[in-house]
DNA sequence: ACTTTTTACTACTGTTTTAATAGTTATCCA
DNA sequence: TGGATAACTATTAAAACAGTAGTAAAAAGT
């Protein structure tokens, strides 16, 4: 891992981390969508090339914001679960969605609403169901 | 504009139109630094080359986040301002100063804290104090 | 047991984006 | 009016991304 920062700037340091086009939409698939195998990060709408998906779990792993394993009774998958430094991305996302919502709805015609995952309600309230969800999702997966 | 979005996903849109490496540290430098100008964007220290700086504040302006203007008595400089669209990105660059300051600080030893611009305060009260301290910025250079 | 399918990749090629620097035009200032 | 300043554009090289094909190991079916 050399130099991977451009400056003392929290902000650019978080983008030098996770501001590519590819790593925040593998963390909300397994935010918001429970997702956690190779496979099933393929099939998200956006259709990530296997290539950039595999740099970017291990890239994702390699700082420390997912882990990978194999469970005992399946050899083939790799299971990858975030990390609380992960899990605790989830006010950020929120934020993104709340912006989104209000301002780019009028420039993408396509967009879905995220009222089903509990948005537009106490905001807090709603990242703490979201974050308490994963953890209880993180717990049954490891048994 | 063709087809800029991947898909209806709020979160993969707002990426699609600032999920680059520049677009949100030329609008940290506006909203932290009271930045207006070309040469202002450039003088940072992640040093910006001025062609990518050109072709972001184009596109920003081009999706209505920032605006381009002279001022009467300077014929030579532009100014360049967010818009309301581009103030209510506040709330999402605290939540990234936030999880900066508890994850990525280990990994980077450079990294600043920003105390100064108010963060660490009571969250609510810092995004309104820096929004009406951006919009009085406005007001005083347009006069 | 053996064949097929599934999963998780790697490899390859072409295209697009980014980086670094040099150069150009218009305005301002002494 | 001549030099400095501001805002770029142009150019070339390097890096990242996109799309597809192919491979190895585990699992599942027969």
């Amino acid at each position: 891992m050399k130099n991977i920062f451009r400056s003392g700037c929290p902000i650019a340091s978080t983008l030098d981390l996770i501001g590519d086009k590819w790593s925040l939409l593998i963390i909300r698939d397994m935010i918001l969508g429970g997702k956690k195998t190779f496979k099933e990060f393929s099939t998200s709408p956006e259709k990530i090339a296997p290539g950039i998906l595999s740099s970017r779990l291990k890239w994702l792993e390699c700082i420390a914001l997912i882990t990978k394993r194999k469970l005992p009774e399946n050899q083939k998958e790799n299971i990858y679960l975030l990390t609380e430094k992960g899990i605790e991305l989830v006010p950020l996302i929120t934020e993104i969605v709340l912006w989104s919502d209000k301002n780019v709805r009028a420039l993408n015609s396509e967009m879905y609403s995220m009222s089903d995952k509990g948005f537009h309600a106490d905001k807090s309230a709603v990242i703490e169901h979201i974050q308490s969800n994963y953890r209880e999702l993180v717990r049954k997966t490891l048994g």
